[in-house]
DNA sequence: TGGTTGTTTGACTGGTCAGTCAATCATCCA
DNA sequence: TGGATGATTGACTGACCAGTCAAACAACCA
C-alpha cells in the first residue's frame, strides 16, 4: 500500500492532469508521458498508481464528473425558489469558463469512448442518473410552489438535459452559429415557456 | 487520374467500409487493414485512394453526412403538413435501425475529433447549417399554415436539434433510463408544446 | 502486338508508445 | 542506526501500424 497521503494526493494530481491533457489534446492523442510530464512527475509513477491507461482513464472521468458535481453543489442545494436555481444550474452548465469548458472537453470524450466501453457507460448511466434527479426535484419543487407549469418531471429534466449536452456539443465545436451566448438565449427561451408568469 | 467509373466506385467502397468500421470499433481503434478488409481489397488500394488516414476520415465523414441527408430528402421535400414532417424528422433521427444508428456512431466520432480539427469544424459548421435551415424552414411553414405557435424558428430549430443530439448519445449509450422510446415520447410531448391544438 | 496508363498488391520500414523492471531514494520505526 | 517498506525514476522492449514501394496486373489504343 501506498502511503494514504502521499497516494491521495499524488492520485489526485495525476488525474487532474489526465483529465488536462485529454480537454487540450484529446483521448486519442493522449500519451501517459504526457500525464506525467503535465503532474509533474514520471510515467513510472503514473504506472505506480495506475496499472493500465484505462484505468488511468477511467479514474480521470470518474474523477472528472465528481468535479463537476462539487462545483455546483452549492446550486442544486441552495433554497432559492425553483426557478432561479433552474437557470442558475443552466448558467452554469455554459461552456465558457475554461474549468467549464475543460470538464465538457473530457465529458464528450467518455460518451465516444463509452460508445465501446459497457464499464464507461456504467459510469455515463450513474452520473446521468445524479443530473436527472437533481433536476427533477427542482422541477418538482417549482412545481408544487406553483412557479412550474405541469407535466412530468423527468421528461421535462430528460429534455432540458438533452439540449443542454447537444447544444453544449455545438458550442465547443466552435460554431460560429452556436455561441455560448445564442446557448444562454435558446435556453432562457425554452425555461421561459415553462415558468408561469409570475 | 483513376479511370472515373472505377475510382467513383472504388471510393464509394472504401468510405462504406471506413464508416461501417468507425462505427463498430471506434475511430481510435480503427485500422486502415480493417477498412481495406472491410471493402475487400488491400491496404495498399486504400493508400492509393487516399494519401493518409486523415484524408480518409475526412472524406468518410463528409460521406456519411450526404447519405443521412439523402436518406431524409423525401421527408425535407415533401409537401405533408408542416407538423407531420417535424415529426416525420425527428422520427427519422430515433436511433433505431441499422443505417440511423451507425450514421450517429459516426457523427459522435467525428464531434470529438473535431474539437481538436479546425477542418471538422468548418464540415461541422457546413453540416449543421443544412439541417437548422431545413427545420427552420419547416418551422417557418407550420407558423404561416397556423399550426404552430409564434417564436424564432431559429430559436426552435437550434432547441430541437440540440435536443435531439443530446437524447441520441443517451440512447445510443445504452442508457437503460433513455431508451429509443422514452426519446420518441420526450420529443412527442416537446413537440406537442409548440404545436397549437388543431 | 506491344506500349502506355491506371490499378492492385502485400511485404517492409521507421517511428511510436504502453507497460516493465532494476536501481535508487525516502520515510518510518525498532 | 539500520532494515523494511513505500515511492520514484527513466531506460528499455515488444507490439503495433501508417505509409512506402517495387513488382505485377488490367484495360485500352495505335
Amino acid at each position: 500500500m501506498a502511503r494514504a497521503s502521499v497516494e491521495a494526493e499524488r492520485k489526485e494530481q495525476i488525474l487532474a492532469a489526465a483529465c488536462e491533457v485529454v480537454s487540450e489534446i484529446g483521448f486519442k492523442s493522449l500519451r501517459i508521458a504526457d500525464v506525467a510530464k503535465r503532474a509533474g512527475t514520471s510515467t513510472g509513477t503514473v504506472h505506480y498508481y495506475f496499472d493500465t491507461k484505462r484505468d488511468l482513464m477511467h479514474a480521470a472521468f470518474d474523477w472528472n464528473f465528481t468535479q463537476s458535481l462539487g462545483r455546483r453543489r452549492e446550486i442544486l442545494e441552495s433554497d432559492a425558489p425553483a426557478t432561479q436555481r433552474l437557470r442558475d444550474f443552466v448558467e452554469s452548465y455554459l461552456p465558457e469558463g475554461a474549468a467549464t469548458v475543460g470538464a465538457w472537453h473530457v465529458w464528450a470524450e467518455l460518451w465516444v469512448e463509452a460508445l465501446h466501453d459497457p464499464d464507461l457507460q456504467e459510469l455515463n448511466e450513474r452520473v446521468y442518473g445524479e443530473w436527472r434527479r437533481a433536476v427533477a426535484a427542482i422541477i418538482r419543487d417549482g412545481q408544487d410552489a406553483g412557479e412550474f407549469r405541469e407535466g412530468d418531471p423527468v421528461v421535462f429534466a430528460n429534455g432540458l438535459i438533452g439540449m443542454i449536452d447537444g447544444l453544449s456539443l455545438q458550442v465547443l465545436l466552435g460554431s460560429r452559429s452556436m455561441t455560448a451566448d445564442r446557448m444562454r438565449a435558446v435556453c432562457e427561451q425554452v425555461l421561459g415557456w415553462f415558468f408561469l408568469a409570475p
